[in-house]
DNA sequence: TTGAGTGCAAACTATTTGCAACTGG
DNA sequence: CCAGTTGCAAATAGTTTGCACTCAA
């Protein structure tokens, strides 16, 4: 996902003031929320210039990105909780055969003061064709 | 998420044939190759169509979906691997202070033939602020 | 001076929706 | 018959991209 064919990278106020904002919160914010916080300093700013120094601090391996969006839903037959194994080499999701640990649900809630419903668990690398 | 709003649901063609061919594959197609699929039958078929009784299927608890499309991404200025927490009433996301399991990964790969590089966690329910 | 960064607008992708016609109970 | 379902096309929403201009090294 996040190579490194980008070869050079110079400095930006708008890029530096990105990874501040990320560094200096515990937010987890999106891109327009950070685009509107910046709005302030740079006036011009566009949104697509955030979207694209996003990408870039990623790529630098800087910030991590939580992908809720970009790609497809998958719908999926069993209703049973299971988890899934995603294969980064040819996008083919698959259900793994480990137990479902209800288990970790509780024990968030006794390090928080959340009420936990259910939990989502993914693991992601190479299948067995994609190994070879 | 699938709240219960929906009252009253009719039979159709189209959408028992595609709970058919979830219920069939251990694939986690996409809703357009489950509209590719169905086009031989259906040549007139929609992919809105398709949209809509997927999202039925889910709200009748019949399938279930995988997320990956259609909200924001969130960017993290924390790169060390750790899980979050999402509130299903105000969707903040925070970060969890619980231990991150890399042993997860070892079992994942003792189960299977994959190459598991890293997993995800997230844990969904309520806030402090949404549970009052 | 030169190539990385920028703003702007248009393009793209996945998904949703309004509407008039249709259909199953 | 009537509310749920459909196809179609247009609309949305988030993100990306082409282009001409700018700026940092």
């Amino acid at each position: 996902m996040a190579q490194n064919n980008h070869k050079k990278y110079r400095n930006s106020k708008q890029r530096t003031k990105i990874l501040e904002i990320l560094k200096s919160t515990k937010d987890h914010p999106t891109a327009v929320r950070i685009y509107e916080q910046l709005r302030t300093e740079f006036p011009a700013l566009s949104l697509g210039n955030v979207y694209r120094n996003l990408n870039i601090l990623v790529e630098q391996g800087q910030i991590s990105e939580l992908r809720f969006g970009s790609t497809f839903d998958r719908y999926d037959g069993d209703i049973r909780p299971h988890y899934h194994f995603i294969c980064e080499g040819c996008g083919s999701i698959e259900d793994l055969d480990i137990e479902h640990e209800d288990v970790l649900n509780k024990k968030v809630e006794e390090n928080t003061n959340y009420k936990v419903n259910h939990h989502r668990l993914e693991f992601y690398g190479q299948c067995e064709n994609c190994l070879q």
